[in-house]
DNA sequence: ATAAGCGATGTAACCGGTTACATCATGGGC
DNA sequence: GCCCATGATGTAACCGGTTACATCGCTTAT
């Protein structure tokens, strides 16, 4: 492979010239440009970008750490974040931790060794938190699971708002026993959407029921263990809320096992509308989240951060939308076809 | 940041036995190895990773071109590469292409700027069709979505064998009608399955129906689509291929909406066993592939390569898998309950 | 005519590791 | 007591760009 030196010797040029001739051209004069360029393609010479980017310090990788690939709304982000990087001249420099923080830590310590410029974190684990509280943290984001009170800027759904919403719609049905299934134990989005449903009832004036809310992880078995529990109870729930879509199809699963008619019987409803969601039979009332849209706002963020420009807000919430499909009914209709 | 500089004056030693220390310490004495531990302790020393690559020419990083991320199927694949890279001390550089030739280009030619030291290609395009022939091509496997003449080792699975299992299957409930919604146009995996269906077709004597196939592109939509033509037939179909799982499940609502039902009215099939595909209703019978060994085993070779080790074969062909569930019935039950 | 100014180009230091080679000390064999 | 082998450590070149600064030649003002 030639490299600059060689093509200056081959344009009768200095280094410098070269160097210039590709990076600021107007600096050249137009011979001296044309013989380097000549030169250029005669040597087939293309610039050593770790030399480039060893001497700037700068590597043009964003390290994105995502809790798990095979969820498809965490594939929305990333694909929105990988045209934000495209467009910007960034690369995506993936991890699929799968959950492990070991994997997490060692990913974003990446930016230390130079091999990245900074992180997008979509999962509410800061992987600097054991570093001293003095050392600079590197540039860093936080998107759709957002650390409470972190140090960094996050890019979130107001999710308490969100379940909310879709509890009172539930509500608005008619609906007074209304099951719930949880995400993943430490996930804020768990926390908060269990919020959310607990406010509504609470304004609505029913009684929070704990036999109504079991533990679920996003995965459609837990959709489908969850919902095996709450058919099981003595006084089953008119309505069941499932913390994502997956869990939501897997309930279906089981609730068509029991015989019962969606949303004839029951009624269910998701979250995150994943296109799978209005395909599915019913098609399921869900939330839905500008899933590309958070990993291009991560990424124009935390390149502003990189690039020391100044951060418009430093937390940013994006709108979501109840979007009704045929997955819930009237309870007034229960039963009735 | 510190440097190896800093260290070894610290350390009162030289940047050569920093190095070794770090590197090889058993050529060093304790002694001296302590004192040089202690500095990099004290000063917080991690080496510049882009110094070391830059030295050495080889940066860890694989690109992977995907033609989709959102694709389920695609997710697993990329999950079990990122599982692959990361145990044997790689990282990946993701690229979702959809489908954009010059992105694919771009981003393969990162190679040839030091960023990364080989390509993962998932989809059957070559990245570097146009360059010159006697120039040497980088490391490059291509994986799932195979070209047929390339010059870059394969992994791919048999996609004739299993599509025509997969219609003798339905052939040997009886069928004799059978519908096959394509894949994307110029997709290898859609020409490959036809021609598997075709095969089974003619080795049971059944006369190909031209008015049987349709064009598809492996979304949910396409598979709506195409059973939308399908139902409207004079003569309808009473089994129904689709190439993916996606499309089986945007055929799946279709038929419904027609009022008919899977497998009573009609036998519904897909292929790849996406996660989804056990969850629907009725879960579907399909082609099981191993998605997380494409993306290890592609891994595996292109490092291989990178690393100049022989490769035990150039062509991988995993195995499938045939998975009945409950969306396909023997023809004689057509209609009943 | 000369100095100052300016634009084009050249020279070489620099980024932070790695490593070939040089140097130095120690100990063993004769 | 001397020589050499051996092993520990030091010195400095090198990877391939970028860029501060030097240099050179030409124009313009005085």
């Amino acid at each position: 492979m030639s490299n600059i030196r060689e093509v200056a010797r081959l344009a009768g040029v200095s280094v410098a010239t070269v160097s210039r001739t590709l990076k600021s051209p107007e600096r050249v004069l137009a011979p001296t440009r044309e013989r380097v360029m000549a030169a250029v393609e005669q040597a087939g010479y293309r610039p050593n970008l770790m030399a480039v980017q060893f001497r700037s310090r700068r590597t043009g990788n964003l390290v994105i750490l995502v809790p798990t690939i095979a969820n498809t709304f965490f594939a929305r982000v990333i694909s929105g974040a990988q045209q934000a990087a495209q467009a910007a001249g960034y690369r995506l420099l993936l991890c699929d931790t799968q959950g492990r923080e070991e994997l997490e830590r060692q990913f974003a310590e990446l930016v230390y060794a130079y091999q990245a410029d900074g992180v997008i974190q979509l999962r509410a684990y800061d992987p600097f938190e054991n570093a001293p509280a003095d050392a600079d943290v590197p540039p860093i984001v936080n998107a759709c699971e957002v650390l409470k009170a972190g140090r960094y800027p996050t890019i979130s759904l107001d999710n308490v708002a969100a379940a909310k919403a879709m509890t009172e719609h539930l509500i608005g049905l008619g609906h007074r026993r209304i099951g719930l299934i949880k995400g993943s134990k430490n996930s804020p989005l768990t926390r908060d959407r269990l919020a959310g449903y607990e406010a509504a009832l609470r304004e609505a004036g029913i009684a929070l029921d704990e036999a109504l809310i079991c533990h679920g992880n996003f995965s459609l078995e837990a959709g489908y263990a969850g919902a095996q529990k709450m058919l099981g109870l003595a006084e089953r729930p008119s309505a069941l809320f499932c913390e994502n879509d997956e869990m939501a199809i897997g309930a279906l699963k089981r609730i068509r096992q029991a015989g019962l008619r969606v949303p004839e019987d029951i009624s269910l409803v998701g979250f995150d509308d994943i296109p799978m969601a209005a395909y599915c039979d019913p098609p399921l009332t869900t939330i839905s989240q500008p899933a590309e849209a958070f990993g291009a706002k991560a990424v124009e963020m935390l390149i502003a951060l990189i690039e020391k420009q100044p951060l418009a807000e430093k937390h940013v919430v994006l709108p979501f939308e109840l979007t009704p499909r045929s997955s819930t009914a009237r309870i007034d209709n229960l039963g009735k076809r």
